[in-house]
DNA sequence: ACCTGAACACCGTTCAAGT
DNA sequence: ACCTGAACACCGTTCAAGT
């Protein structure tokens, strides 16, 4: 218990030591929280140092010294929408896909919570306490459907850059300013329903069956697809492992 | 041929009519053009007003004559980024699937061609002419696959989806500045492969092979399992249309 | 040690002015 | 008609100054 949880030395708290007489208005955590009360609230541009320094009720540049600039921001935030994800998440079963498509719906819940922070977040590497917990539990899931490793590395990578990849562009659309958004919705009720239908034919025969880009069900289909082919996949690898187990034709 | 190709009104070049003396040395396309020289010259944040003034010779706000706001521009770059991926594209066959990966690998492709503009763009509804015709092709493979009209619509915006996501979150990490990329890929390096096996077994056991964030491979494979998943479905919708000719079990 | 104020180098956008 | 210049309300970030 003498070392901390978190290996990685940068990402540690305050290493600033405390001196008696010094009682500090504002915390990391603190201004965590109150960048995400900034980002639900407000639109737009939301997540900018002076909103965040007056929902703290304290000076924009405060902020600087509890992150080096607002990259070390972006990333803490990111890490705390991990820990969203994972809050609550069951405990790894057998049926590995069902759990991996529990963990990416919680995912894809935590990014839309926020989606002023997770349209910059989809792409990158938080390299943080939550962020090694749900890598380690895709990865799990992968070696219990019985992949060997570096399968069951590529797999984890694929599907959970099908998840941030979703989620960001999701969020995207979420965080555009309403009237931006409006008009990208309206013209798939407008503009792609009355195309010519002599130049676009087979757009023209599915018009009125195209779903909305900011349906959810949209996501929930390409993770239920990726699941169908990787548990292709899986049976396939076991049988491979144990081919007295396995049924393959040809 | 009276009436034009473009049939939504608001994209139309310049309903400017031209008064005689007035010879414009700025132009919608010449804009364009000077965007995507900026945006590829320079990295961070290059898109601006002023790099894409500079570049052309002229005052930024001078671009407000032929783009309402920069939105406005973007959309027209998307849709630039969508006539590149379709630019050479071979025409449609039998093989739905193959023509599929040939048109996502060309989205991508040119997606990563324009990182600084692509990170911004894929949530985005271009609603202009190239993005029309590429729907339409997409939409045709997944009709030539057997899908009757409503699920051809659903899987052509699943598999859009899939392509338009992953392309703007690798664009979005091509986009950041060197510094931060070098950052995030280096964790992938360092941190996440010496991690402590006891907390983190899973990904311990990996650690080894797993794949750079940035290889274009982990696209790849994505749109393969999710091809193989379409296959799949394309033979049971099929089956289920001509049932002497489909082979179902159970 | 912790926070504030002022300053700097940028943004997008508007609008009056030049030609 | 087409472009420029000045101005406005913002950004993130640095740094000296307050307490």
């Amino acid at each position: 218990m003498s070392t901390p949880t978190t290996p990685s030395t940068d990402v540690a708290e305050p290493r600033r030591r405390r001196k008696p007489g010094t009682k500090p208005r504002l915390s990391r955590q603190g201004i965590i929280e109150a960048a995400f009360a900034v980002s639900e609230r407000d639109g737009a541009q939301a997540l900018t140092f002076q909103a965040i320094g007056a929902q703290l009720g304290a000076h924009p540049t405060a902020i600087y010294r509890y992150f080096r600039d607002k990259d070390e921001l972006l990333l803490a935030l990111l890490d705390a929408i991990h820990a969203e994800a994972l809050a609550g998440a069951p405990e790894p079963t057998d049926d590995w896909a069902a759990d991996l498509a529990e963990l990416g719906r919680r995912t894809y819940a935590a990014f839309l919570r926020h989606p002023q922070v997770a349209q910059f977040a989809g792409a990158r590497t938080a390299r943080r306490e939550n962020e090694f917990r749900k890598v380690d539990r895709v990865v799990g899931c992968m070696r219990t459907a019985g992949f060997e490793d570096a399968d069951a590395a590529r797999y984890y990578r694929v599907f959970s850059d099908l998840i941030l990849a979703h989620a960001a562009l999701d969020a995207s659309l979420a965080a555009l300013d309403p009237a931006t958004r409006a008009a990208d919705l309206r013209s798939w009720d407008v503009e792609y329903r009355t195309l010519p239908a002599d130049l676009f034919p087979d757009l023209a025969a599915v018009a009125d069956h195209l779903p909305r880009v900011d349906d959810p069900g949209n996501f929930e289909l390409a993770m239920e697809l990726m699941l169908d082919a990787l548990r292709m996949r899986a049976a396939a690898a076991r049988s491979r492992r144990r081919p007295d187990d396995g049924r393959k034709r040809t």
